[in-house]
DNA sequence: TGTATATTGGAATTTTTATTCCATTTTTGT
DNA sequence: ACAAAAATGGAATAAAAATTCCAATATACA
């Protein structure tokens, strides 16, 4: 029989949390003390437990880019028998979730928690969120969006245009569209220099606008100077009306839900990221 | 190779749905002309999907009173390679919760359109956002999102920190803290200016940093040296592992679900918005 | 800087798990 | 009730997966 002493680096400790909870604080506590493939795995396993639920060693070892055999180590150093055991507790978390929210908001309620208030708003706006992404999901037509990836990709340069509200989602498209390799210049307007920001802009490239209600007047007349000197016009907004349709070559509607006084991003964020990486395949594939 | 008079009663039909939702049409339609053990087995399936998702062939197989063979059977009747290519069915409805969309491409591709592809890219990035939104909706501890909220509410001032891919996100907090009449000053690190842009910060004002997987090094050395001086930090990030979580006072998880290799930011952005909002109304109230 | 100790990678091995096969039983059709 | 076809049980086999072990590497400490 082993002893203790025997059993050197993979000795264990007196824990092995039965539960999820248990084991994320424990991971929590170790965090610093852990060697580096350790330290990976437990940020891994936390960031992905659907994935360290479900997968075999050899492929959770691959995604989290380590050894298999670390996956073994890592779940004895735990004090788990081995990884069969460590992953039982991932699954036992998956089957027993299902609680709705709904059921949530009511248990805090009646634990007469103060915390209630502060959960409540963070409902409200995953809700409006969510709703957003539906609606949009049943109302973008196909063909425009096709249209505005084949004017993007025909571009040059993309020139991002979007201010106030909605400047979150071009900023984003410059970070999405330089990852993706294709060349494009945020507007960001400092110095009030956005009118020469997009004057070196020609026909050859493309303009990418986006603007809602109350809309922002930078924006529309920007747009319209760039397509006034032929440059292609590609528009994100809110409805017909919208400033920006008259100048647009391609326009795609997105209704955003609100909660409280603000409105979601969330679809225009989605319809975006389709943007960038539909543009982006759109020119691989010639 | 195999004919198909050779095949006999394993024969399949052209069926084998990729869903549950169809696999479980499937199973009921059958329901009538199904032999004893495989009708068993179908009963037993719907009624716990979470064991055939989780179990092994033996352990279902003696939970439901059939022989092992008999799984297999059942999964080659239904069209499937065998068991582990029905198993799959199991685990991907729990992985994720929404597998409608998968049902809306099909649907389009039917239809023959060629705009088939920008759509799906559309669907991929609105499921990843209600993906992330369904799983913060799970996670967020509700005590924390209180503590974060009154940590911002007693601050002077909140300066705003975040880099790259969450750029637009505190981005947006620059614009709701504004609208709703709370001093916050972005640090955007223009000319490398954040150091000095955060100098002023004092005890009295509060720090919200937002740092996702690959971790800026900007954001967390910035907020390190906020906490260094005693200034209240706030931390959004996705794993306990990040280095935003020594520095924080009250540190919130999001673990945002991805689609290719972009991951979406929706809950993110429901979650700094509900900071925003309930950091007002606390003021507010007192 | 050199040595002891801890950590890691990867192949070899063992264990577990799925699948196949065939003899036996049950059902179906006449 | 009989023959043919289908379904079933269970052992044998094949495949896949987890675990172990050891050499190579990195780290810590004197």
């Amino acid at each position: 029989m082993e002893t203790e002493d025997s059993m050197g680096a993979e000795a264990m400790v007196t824990e092995a949390p039965d539960d999820y909870d248990g084991l994320r604080m424990l991971l929590l506590s170790r965090r610093e003390s852990m060697p580096k493939r350790l330290k990976q795995l437990a940020a891994f396993a936390l960031e992905h437990p659907e994935d360290v639920a479900f997968g075999t060693v050899a492929g959770i070892a691959e995604h989290a880019g380590v050894q298999p055999s670390t996956l073994v180590r890592f779940a004895k150093s735990l004090g788990y028998d081995g990884f069969s055991h460590l992953q039982q507790i991932f699954r036992d978390r998956l089957r027993e979730r299902f609680p709705d929210y709904r059921e949530r908001l009511r248990g805090l309620r009646d634990a007469g928690g103060h915390h209630v208030h502060a959960v409540s708003l963070l409902e409200g706006f995953t809700n409006a969120a969510a709703v957003s992404l539906e609606r949009m999901r049943a109302s973008v037509r196909p063909e425009e969006l096709s249209r505005a990836i084949e004017t993007l990709a025909k571009a040059d340069t993309v020139y991002l245009l979007g201010a106030r509200r909605v400047f979150p989602v071009i900023a984003y498209c410059a970070y999405a569209f330089g990852k993706l390799g294709i060349r494009a210049i945020l507007i960001d307007h400092v110095g009030q220099l956005g009118p020469e920001q997009l004057a070196i802009a020609t026909k050859r490239d493309a303009v990418l606008a986006i603007s809602f209600t109350p809309y922002a007047p930078v924006t529309a007349d920007l747009a319209a100077a760039a397509a006034q000197r032929d440059v292609p016009v590609v528009a994100i907004t809110d409805s017909a009306f919208s400033p920006l349709v008259t100048n647009a070559d391609v326009w795609l509607e997105v209704a955003e839900a609100d909660f409280g006084a603000f409105r979601s991003l969330s679809a225009s964020f989605a319809l975006a990221m389709a943007l960038a990486v539909g543009t982006a395949e759109k020119r691989a594939e010639g």
